[in-house]
DNA sequence: TTGGCATGTTACCAGGTAGTATAGACGCTA
DNA sequence: TAGCGTCTATACTACCTGGTAACATGCCAA
């Protein structure tokens, strides 16, 4: 994947760049982590800080504000998301084969760091451009999954009453696995999603 | 339904304890509006105060701390939707019919004042003891579902592959309700519910 | 009348945390 | 060697808000 075969430790120029970022990742990771643990007002940047054993103003050197590094967890995750959902789109077979892919594949985000913050993240808690930008990423996410929908619908390999309410239906079911699915519990990530998928797809009756 | 003809402003004896209890509604209404509106933590007890023409001491005359007034709000709205969740299980009909009348109360209370708070209020946010007890509640309506869908699944009237995933998937969309449905919007709360209730009965698949 | 309980108020404290000012250290470049 | 940009720490401010102490008022019961 990487052709970075740094054999001297002068890693130079661009490689700065990529240490930056590296480090802006980290922040992230380590800060999504907490927002699911704690959640984001009770975890404080000092904690962050901490835990990757700086101190908090080098965290201001990589983000400008908390509301920054919030909105960047949950970008992330919605890119995430969105790119598995065009993934999806994009493959072959019935309207119904794309849509369980693409409700599998944003189950497998949404249990993630990044996919929980999005999750759990509502929109008060980010600063009002923040919180446009952020229903904005998440409109698009829903355009796409009704678009898969209508077209099951055309091509008679789903059913839908009513469009909106089925995409808001199936991605509530989804993201309530952020909140009690256990990575640690008796069944997989793999097993679970399945199974929820499965049932969004076939319904209650018999 | 009251027979309080109270011909005299002297109210006396068990009025004041009314009186008390309409007080503690009170605040506990608003309160629940403000969390709704702007979050838990972005809500201070001061604006809830101020929203009722009182002090903040006033409100910490009727209640311990704020944690107990999330807790009081989210064990009213889990009040609500055991209650309404134990009419529809003594309801005669199919597992099916009893379970389709269950999803569709708790639909009811979770986009009302109280239901959005439970279904926004994170563990987390509790203290320690009433987020033991706010589980608690939750599981106990996590067992009146179950219940009813093995007996649907006994009488043939539903079909599921596991009972613990189809019950969560079908609270969580529910739950998801709480953060989209706009009573202000296009469609009416009973029609929404009506076709949320129906997309989980029948699946996307025709 | 007197004491006590319920209800409110004004004024205040304490703790926690987002964010900043300032300065030092390191490495690269000229 | 001088100097610049990057990165980090110490120490601090500002502010908000949950919670409390002390006091005022009025109703009720003995």
């Amino acid at each position: 994947m990487e052709q970075t075969a740094d054999a001297t430790p002068w890693a130079g120029r661009d490689a700065r760049a990529r240490e930056r970022a590296a480090k802006r990742e980290a922040v992230l990771r380590t800060a999504a982590q907490f927002f699911n643990a704690r959640g984001f007002h009770a975890t404080s940047l000092d904690d962050v800080a901490a835990a990757l054993n700086v101190t908090k103003p080098t965290i201001y050197h990589y983000f400008a504000s908390k509301d920054e590094i919030l909105f960047e967890c949950t970008r992330r995750g919605l890119d995430n998301i969105a790119g598995a959902a065009r993934d999806a789109a994009l493959r072959g077979g019935s309207g119904a084969d794309r849509l369980r892919q693409m409700l599998t594949a944003y189950a497998h985000v949404i249990v993630a760091d990044y996919g929980i913050c999005v999750a759990r993240t509502q929109d008060h808690q980010l600063s009002p451009e923040s919180s446009a930008r952020f229903r904005a990423l998440k409109r698009e996410i829903d355009g796409l999954i009704r678009q898969v929908i209508a077209e099951g619908a055309a091509d008679g390999s789903l059913e839908v009453r009513d469009l909106r309410i089925a995409a808001f239906t199936l991605t509530g079911a989804l993201n309530g696995l952020a909140n009690w699915f256990d990575p640690a519990g008796p069944a997989s990530a793999d097993q679970v999603i399945e199974a929820t998928v499965a049932t969004l797809m076939d319904g209650m009756l018999p």
